[in-house]
RNA sequence: GGGCCUAUAGCUCAGUUGGUUAGAGCGUUCGCUUGACAUGCGAGAGGUCACAAGUUCGAGUCUUGUUAGGCCCA
């Protein structure tokens, strides 16, 4: 027997453990069955889960399960990524709690020390991923570090370096001064800051008494300015251009250049230039030749370019010191506030620098156009479409990649100097030294560079490396390309476009995925982005200890509608607990009544309207399940499921069944008995992919002897010939019969436990048969004590002491006697007649319009006609059922 | 400044190609220890579909504009 209530906390970790030993997550290369593969997006190894990896593995999940269910060879391949800089800090945190430095122990001692961390704490968020219920095929995760993948990226750097796709350059980067790397520009982000516009006068060469301003929001860069720039059109300025001034402090004489960079409307019109730490400088500065001079050291302090007084001191300290020099000099012209946007690195939050350094670049531009082109032309859909500009508009401006990282944890990048600084790139150290033997002509030493690579480099190959690239493998050949990508749109940039520019570069032009689904962002319930700082962030391990898994499954996928943040309550939550707990009762319920699977049931074969009926609701159930998840409409799935479940199998069909379980014609009951063991059944197998815990569990519980585990089983898939119309214009006709009892009942105020007779006046040979095989459940569910079918004749004497309703143009009687009210009755009818004159009027008026008749196709003009005729129908019915009232 | 998105019941949201009297969950009101379930059952109230104009026989849905909010990029 069934506890009353399903306790998540007993079963998930059992049922994990039996699906992970059973093997049935497991892909299989040598099957002939198509497959279906999804790509992990490899969560960081630092990682812990939080909501969005709850929901983005979750709708992972119910494609996998999905699809392995519908026969696919299904391989969701798991891992996660060695996310560089974020290990390096913890393994560095954790150090420093013992006074060392990764310094102390030395490259390779560190690199040691990491691998020892992975070890022990890298396996958290896998294992969180086993308490959502995930079902990848474990046995295959990956590394980014892995032997196989480094391989992989060694090959991959090696073959765009040959190709001259990836090349070394000094150029500005976006420069971390607290954690001493280059970093991406999506891994800067720009925050608004109140600043201020300080104005500096600087002299003018030649011209005693003569300035020309210039306004700046970082006045310590003017130690590198090279040169003053003026809009070419600028009036003001026409006569400066060319000439030179000297910059205060430093001395240096530094050109006045003419350039459209300068904004006429901006400050004075004349801007400084400071090519070696500022993006736009830099361009200016290329344009009109100026020296670039860099005036820091990497920890953003002032380097020896500078006046000695300025020499190692800090940014910020520089910039106080030289505003008062300015000052002082009577430089400072004004200083105004202002607010302007700032970049901080997103992992250290220090402002970033940028800083002119010798890094490693892949010319993303080239290999963007294929990729560009992969989208546009429809190899690869995103889902929604919408986010296609997205991609659209960063591919097009796309920049050079700056791939190296001045790290110790990551792919050491595979390129040695020569004595005199010659580059030699070779997958192997013996092959870059038999390279340069060749080139020198002699054995000559050789250093390794000591930059690493960007984590994304690696994970940008995710979708091949994983599969054993660049060996030929049987996986590589069946399961590239994967179906879909599933992700945030704030990872589109950093793993799409990436994996589609390796992906196509190195498989010959083929895709990597077919679909890129992209997801809502789950947001607490006021919208709010969850953050730790502003401490509203819901831990999804929380909420499946509360609710259990399901719940959670369940509510993510419900509220996963297309183009629209997740707003999350824990209320949410409860509510679809809620909903496992009704599915629960039912199976309870079931097994109460002996409802065990038949062997060679055939829902084709049963008899009872009530049978058919809930065989042709659940046909169509599974129907809008399955499109549901095959479209990504995730939240149609859940809620037709949810819908299905509660609204018609335990509303209607179980109260409706009960009857002939509770009699005594055992045929009809050992038809029921097996028609509600079925359809439990197809319900367990078609909530699985979303609730694949409880799923399982009453799939164990509900027969003797289950012979493979559910989540092995075919999703139902069936034929519309089990949707019989006789069959649901009966059990719809007893159910809007009952609905209008019950409605009357309570409007009128009969006491609920009262069991009163009703009388249909003039009911069709057709309604009649209908009512009278339903007569059980009508009695039951309406609370009724007979129902009787009567003429004309017979309505003065059933009239009295009866409230009246209209089902399908038939006076229904409600004999409550005692309890009616008949001024209440008569002004209910009222309320009512006003109703249907109101859409009378509506329906009259539209079909009196000769345009609309006309120009509306006939099949529309014909239901508004009917529809007009039915009201019309019950109005008179109501009018009458008014009017014996009234004469009360 | 450029781009994208959103605005529907008190709240959170569905509403795929225009076509029933616009739906759900939560909340709320009334009533119920009805033999699976009070984590429940039954019944109700609650909406000028942001605003304006247009296209159309017909607009929550399409077009344009306005307002408000959010996100991305500069």
């Amino acid at each position: 027997m069934l506890e009353k209530t399903y306790s998540p906390a007993d079963v998930e970790g059992r049922l994990y453990d039996k699906w992970e030993k059973s093997g049935a997550f497991a892909a299989d290369p040598a099957s002939n069955a198509n497959p279906y593969v999804i790509m992990m997006p490899p969560p960081n190894v630092t990682g812990s889960l939080h909501m969005g990896h709850a929901l983005t593995f979750t709708l992972q999940d119910i494609l996998v399960r999905y699809n392995r269910m519908s026969g696919k060879d299904t391989l969701w391949q798991p891992g996660t990524d060695h996310a560089g800089i974020a290990t390096q800090m913890v393994v560095e945190r954790q150090l420093g709690e013992q006074n060392i430095t990764r310094h102390d122990l030395g490259r390779e001692k560190f690199i040691e020390k990491v691998w020892e961390w992975k070890e022990k704490s890298g396996g958290t968020i896998t294992n969180q991923l086993r308490r959502l219920g995930a079902s990848p095929d474990w046995p295959r995760e990956r590394f980014t570090m892995d032997d196989g993948l480094s391989a992989a990226v060694r090959k991959v750097f090696v073959t765009l370096y040959k190709q001259g796709l990836i090349y070394r350059d000094k150029r500005l980067v976006n420069w971390d001064p607290k954690l001493l790397t280059a970093i991406s520009d999506l891994e800067v982000v720009q925050k608004e800051v109140k600043g201020h516009y300080w104005h500096f006068k600087y002299p003018i060469e030649g011209k005693e008494g003569q300035f020309i301003t210039v306004a700046t929001t970082r006045p310590e860069t003017m130690l590198g300015d090279t040169g003053v720039a003026v809009h070419p059109e600028d009036e003001r300025y026409q006569n400066l251009i060319g000439q030179y001034c000297i910059l205060p402090i430093v001395g240096r004489r530094i050109k006045i250049v003419a350039d459209e960079y300068a904004d006429p409307e901006k400050g004075s019109g004349a801007v400084k230039i400071t090519p070696a730490h500022d993006f736009n400088d830099f361009e200016v500065g290329k344009r009109n030749d100026l020296e670039k001079i860099n005036i820091m050291d990497d920890h953003a302090r002032i380097n020896d370019e500078a006046p000695e007084e300025y020499r190692g001191l800090d940014r910020f300290k520089a910039r106080e010191l030289i505003v008062a020099k300015m000052e002082e000099l009577g430089l400072l012209e004004k200083i105004e506030d202002t607010v302007h946007m700032v970049p901080y690195g997103d992992r250290s939050n220090v402002v970033i620098e940028p800083y002119l350094t010798d890094q490693w670049f892949v010319n993303a531009e080239v290999l963007a156009k294929p990729a560009t082109e992969a989208v546009e032309d429809g190899r690869i859909k995103f889902v929604p479409k919408n986010w296609e500009n997205t991609y659209f508009e960063w591919m097009r401006n796309i920049q050079p990649w700056c791939i190296s990282r001045q790290l110790w944890w990551g792919h050491r990048i595979p390129a040695w100097f020569g004595p005199d600084g010659e580059i030699f790139v070779e997958e192997t150290e013996e092959e870059a030294l038999a390279t340069a033997k060749a080139h020198f002509g002699k054995d000559v030493e050789l250093t390794q560079e000591t930059d690493v690579l960007d984590t994304w480099f690696s994970s940008a190959l995710w979708p091949f490396s994983t599969l054993g690239w660049p060996d030929k493998t049987p996986e590589l050949n069946k399961y590239y390309p994967g179906d879909v990508l599933v992700t945030g749109f704030d990872i589109i940039f950093f793993w799409v476009a990436r994996m589609i520019m390796m992906g196509m570069h190195f498989m010959d032009g083929e895709v990597p995925f077919k679909d890129v689904y992209i997801h809502a962002l789950v947001r607490d319930e006021h919208g709010q982005k969850m953050s730790k700082s502003k401490g509203n962030v819901i831990d999804p391990l929380e909420l499946i200890d509360e609710y259990g898994c399901d719940a959670l499954r369940l509510t993510l996928t419900a509220l996963a509608a297309q183009g629209r943040d997740i707003k999350l309550a824990a209320s949410r939550v409860e509510g679809y607990r809620n909903f496992a707990t009704k599915l629960w009762n039912a199976a309870r319920f079931a097994e109460m009544n002996e409802c065990k699977p038949v062997d060679g049931f055939n829902p084709a074969n049963v008899n009872s309207t009530l049978a058919r009926w809930i065989v042709g609701k659940t046909a169509e159930a599974a129907k809008t399940v399955a499109s549901g998840i095959e479209s990504y409409r995730f939240n149609d799935a859940a809620n037709g499921a949810y819908q299905f479940v509660w609204g018609t199998f335990c509303d209607w069909y179980l109260e409706l069944a009960k009857p002939v379980l509770m009699g005594q014609d055992e045929e009809a009951k050992a038809e029921i008995r097996a028609v509600t063991a079925w359809v439990l059944d197809q319900i367990l197998l078609i909530l699985h992919p979303i609730m694949p815990y409880i799923t399982e569990e009453l799939w164990e519980k509900s027969a003797d002897n289950r012979a493979t585990l559910l989540m092995s089983q075919a999703y139902p898939k069936f034929n519309d010939t089990l949707i019989d119309r006789a069959a649901e214009d009966e059990i719809d006709l007893a159910i809007r019969l009952i609905g209008n009892i019950r409605g009357v009942r309570s409007e009128m105020n009969v006491p609920p436990a009262a069991e009163v007779p009703i009388y249909l006046v003039d009911a069709s040979d057709a309604m009649k048969a209908a009512v009278s095989a339903q007569e059980a459940q009508v009695k039951r569910l309406a609370r009724v004590a007979a129902v009787e079918f009567k003429g004309q004749g017979d309505v003065a004497t059933i009239a009295k002491g009866a409230i009246q309703t209209v089902v399908d143009g038939v006076t229904v009687f409600v004999s409550v006697a005692d309890f009616i009210d008949v001024a209440a009755e008569k002004s209910r009818l009222e309320k009512e007649i006003d109703g249907k004159n109101k859409y009378i009027k509506g329906q009259e008026g539209k079909l009196s319009n000769e345009i609309f008749v006309s120009r509306a196709p006939e099949h529309i003009v014909a239901t508004e006609k009917a529809k007009l005729e039915e009201a019309r129908d019950t109005l008179a019915k109501l009018q009458e059922a008014h009017a014996r009232i009234a004469a009360m």
